[in-house]
DNA sequence: TGCAACATACCAACCAGTCGGTATAATGCC
DNA sequence: GGCATTATACCGACTGGTTGGTATGTTGCA
C-alpha cells in the first residue's frame, strides 16, 4: 500500500538526507542518533550504512547538499531580480523582497540553517565539512559585494561604508532572524527583519532627498 | 602552592558552569560529556551531582545564568549611555557604539551566544529551560522598543517602519553576527556589523537633510 | 546469475547517573 | 574553648542503557 517495493537507491539516499536534516535542525547533529534518522525515512541501519560509510560522511553529504541548494536559490534569485531590473541599486532592492515573499509564504515558522547548526557544534566536524560553512559564507558576501559596488559606484553612498561588512549584513540579518524565529516562534519576523535591510540600502543609497522611493507596503 | 585545601563550594559551582559553557560553544550540548565537563573544571563527577541534579538542571542552571549577565551587561550599558547623553537617539546610537568598543577590544574571535547554541538543540531542553531564552528575547524587544518609540517621537522616522521589528534588529544583526565569526573567526566582523545598525538608525532618525551627521571615522 | 540495495542481529565503546565511602566544615553542648 | 555530632562537599569505581558501527544474511533488478 503504503510502501511501494521498487527500489529507488537515489530516492532513499534522499530520504535519509531529508529526514537526518530535519531532526538536526531540531536536535543538533550529536543528539541525532542513526536509529531516529532510518526511523524517519522508513529505512534501516542497513540502507544507511551502505548509503553513508558514516556519521561523519552523512554530515558533510549533507551540509554540500545544503550548500548547494542555497548557492542555486540565490542565484536564480538574483538573476530573476537582474531580469526584472538593469539597475543595480533596484536589483538588490528587488533580491531582498524576493526573499521577504517567500518568507511570507511559508507555512511553518522556518526550521532553522544548517549552517548555524553546525556552527554550534564545530568541533565535531572535520575540516572538509567546516570548510563547506567558510566557502558558502564567503560567497555570499563575494556575490553580495560585487552587486553592491555596482550599486555603490552608481550612487554614492550617505555614509562611507565598507563594501564588505554591508555585504555581510545580509547573511548575519538572515541568520539573526533565523534564531529569533527557532526562540519566538514568529514566522513574519523573518520578513520584517529583512524589510529593514532594505530600508538601510534605500536610505544609505538614496540619490537624492526627493528620491527616497516611497514604501511599498 | 596551586591548590587550595579549603572548600569553596559556590566556587566550584562556578566552575563547573564555566567549563559546561566553554564546552557547549564548540561542542554542543549533547556531545559535551559531564567527565569532560569535570575534567576542565578540575573536579570530579561526584561533586558535579553533588551540584547539579542531572544534567538537564546544569543546562537550565547555565541558561539562567547567562541571562543574569546578558541583561545585568545591557542595563549597565545602557544606564551609561543614558548617562553621557539626554537625547534618545543619541542614547541609542552611544548604547551600539558601545558594543562596538567592547567587541573591537576582544582578544579572541568570540566564542558565541549560548541562546543560539541552545535553540539549535531545542529540543533536548524543557519547558522550563527554553522559556529563559524566550524571556531574554523579548527583554531585548522591550528594553530596544521603549527607547526607540522615545527616539521615534522626537524624530519623525525617514521611512515607515514599525518599531518592534526594529528593536529586534538589535538582536538579530549581533546573533548573526555571532555565527559569522564564529564560521570565518574574523573578531572584527561583530565591531563592523554593529556600526551598520548604527548607520541605519542615524539615517533613519536623521532630523533633516543636512542634519544627516558626517562618517565619524 | 551476479551484484547492488537493502534488512537484521549483534557488539564494543561510551555515557549519565548511582552509591558507598571519605574529608572538611558547621553546630550544639558543656 | 574543647569536643562530640551532624551536615556538607567531594571522590571514583561501577552499572545499565544507548549508540555508532559491523557481520551476515536476503531481496530485487539488469
Amino acid at each position: 500500500m503504503d510502501s511501494p517495493r521498487v527500489r529507488d537507491p537515489e530516492r532513499m539516499r534522499e530520504r535519509i538526507l531529508d529526514a537526518a536534516q530535519a531532526l538536526i535542525l531540531d536536535h543538533g547533529f550529536a543528539a541525532t542518533t542513526v536509529d531516529a534518522v532510518v526511523g524517519r525515512a522508513g529505512a534501516t541501519k542497513g540502507a544507511f550504512f551502505h548509503h553513508f560509510g558514516s556519521k561523519s560522511e552523512l554530515a558533510r553529504a549533507l551540509v554540500e547538499r545544503y550548500a548547494a541548494m542555497d548557492r542555486a536559490h540565490l542565484e536564480e534569485r538574483l538573476s530573476r531580480a537582474e531580469k526584472l531590473s538593469s539597475d543595480p541599486l533596484q536589483q538588490v532592492l528587488l533580491l531582498i523582497a524576493l526573499y521577504e515573499e517567500e518568507f511570507a509564504s511559508m507555512a511553518e515558522p522556518f526550521a532553522g540553517c544548517l549552517f548555524a547548526s553546525y556552527i554550534y557544534e564545530a568541533k565535531l566536524f572535520d575540516d572538509s565539512t567546516l570548510e563547506v560553512l567558510r566557502d558558502s559564507t564567503l560567497r555570499w558576501r563575494r556575490v553580495m559585494r560585487e552587486k553592491l559596488e555596482k550599486v555603490a559606484a552608481r550612487y554614492p553612498p550617505r555614509r562611507e561604508v565598507d563594501m564588505e561588512s554591508l555585504a555581510d549584513l545580509f547573511y548575519s540579518i538572515t541568520e539573526g532572524a533565523f534564531i529569533m524565529t527557532k526562540t519566538l516562534g514568529d514566522k513574519t519576523l523573518l520578513g520584517r527583519q529583512a524589510r529593514h535591510l532594505r530600508n538601510y540600502l534605500e536610505l544609505l543609497f538614496a540619490p537624492a532627498e526627493t528620491g527616497v522611493t516611497p514604501p511599498i507596503s
